[in-house]
DNA sequence: ATGTTATGTAAGGCTAACTTGACATCGGAA
DNA sequence: TTCCGATGTCAAGTTAGCCTTACATAACAT
């Protein structure tokens, strides 16, 4: 799953540290969705939408490869 | 976390079981998320609401309650 | 009465999503 | 040059989101 954290933190000229403060988790935590090392839980991922107050959908990007709903 | 799984399932009119199936997890899981026991992952909840049609946020209302996010 | 369908609970195991702490690098300011 | 702020890596630990298996119950049809 492709996200856009470190495009809208950039763009909202915060530091790592700053948005960690704010979503109350760790630095760590940041780097490590920002560089696509996981993704971050749905609460988490609606604390961010929150912050850069966006879409969850604007932000985070389902890539259709990651599991195709089955139509039947 | 609270969500309307169980209401839209209804209203498509389809068993735990099928939704299971289309979203390629457990019927434990789907009893799971509808009794809030746990938060669906990002991507599972991607899923659901791409099986329902719907945003994110029209199935799952994040309260305020469970973690604000700081102002500073 | 018996079977089937839908829903639910319980227990145990695995991995992903977090945490903290220690340390490395790089660019810009004093 | 030295320092500091911002970013990043590595390691080791905890918890939450999944899994499978097994069993319970209630509704409903045969």
């Amino acid at each position: 799953m492709l996200n856009k954290v470190k495009e809208f933190r950039d763009k909202a000229n915060i530091t790592q540290e700053q948005l960690a403060k704010k979503l109350r988790v760790s630095r760590q935590t940041i780097i490590s969705i920002e560089a696509g090392r996981y993704n971050p839980s749905l609460i988490l991922a609606f604390k961010i939408s929150k912050v850069f107050c966006k879409q969850i959908e604007d932000i985070f990007i389902f890539s259709e490869l990651e599991g195709e709903v089955k139509d039947e």
